[in-house]
DNA sequence: CTTGAAGCTATAGTTGCTAGAGACATTAGA
DNA sequence: TCTAATGTCTCTAGCAACTATAGCTTCAAG
């Protein structure tokens, strides 16, 4: 049985995280010791292995919440899972797709600014005017890592 | 003098956002009417449309406070604003490279899957064990869009 | 003149954690 | 065995960047 600390260790998850995990459901009531400290087990550290790797795999703790149940009943169809797999593909290709057009308008920014004033900046320029951008980057969905 | 409603309309910006954004001071005070409602010229609008195509090319409202502080002083060295921007760009390089490489690892669990039980899914299985993995796609900074 | 839309303030919720305070548990070294 | 350091406990609040709700007032059209 490991502590929290070393579970967090095992899988490369901070100690207030699997705590959070727990409050929301994701992980089970973890067992405790004498003295109140959460004691895990193989089956919580497969558990926790399992929701690190997805949320690296950039799914939502809802979308991890589905396809938790989901592993848990072994003889379901796995429709369920593939298109939650699906839907994650999507949402990533998106998000690059959007991404590259962002990259292009940037360079643009970037190589045309000469260094010189800000009055003849053309960073500050293009920011104040979509007319001079070249890609249509508009739409929201490009939310930066915490 | 445009409404709050007008002004949002115009920059592609919701209301509730306008003020949110004068509440953490990137927008100044506005100006009321008899009637305390908020009244916008031409000053606030390229203000907003500025801000709001900032967002659009994924700046954080931090860089982009700073981007507006350096444009209210045109004679400076604009090798902050550039700065700026190069960093934002580096970031959004980063951030395609890694979507690319998870993009690589949804695509090889979907073509796996042979849509048959939950006991047999590829997504399930690969989700429970990284070493099923051919990229290393470790590292947070995936978060996804609001 | 009335009605419905738009505006106001203030507060709380969203996602996925992270940080802090203050108290108890455990473990390693002297 | 004592003690000091580290680990753990609960609870609360904070981060970005909004969004939503409630309960009010003001405005514009018919």
């Amino acid at each position: 049985m490991l502590t929290i600390g070393k579970l967090g260790e095992a899988a490369g998850v901070k100690v207030p995280t699997i705590r959070y995990y727990e409050q929301i459901g994701l992980l089970p009531e973890a067992e405790r010791s004498a003295g109140n400290q959460r004691l895990y087990g193989r089956k919580a550290q497969e558990r926790l292995a399992f929701i690190r790797h997805a949320r690296d795999l950039g799914f939502t703790l809802e979308a991890i919440r589905d396809l938790l149940s989901l592993s848990d009943k072994p003889d379901q169809s796995c429709a369920a899972a593939d298109a939650i797999a699906k839907a994650q593909l999507a949402e990533v290709e998106s998000r690059i797709a959007r991404l590259i057009a962002l990259k292009a308008e940037l360079e643009r920014m970037v190589v045309q600014c000469a260094g010189g004033r800000i009055a003849d900046c053309r960073v500050i320029e293009v920011l104040g005017d979509h007319a001079l951008c070249a890609t249509d980057h508009r739409h929201p969905e490009v939310e930066p890592a915490h």
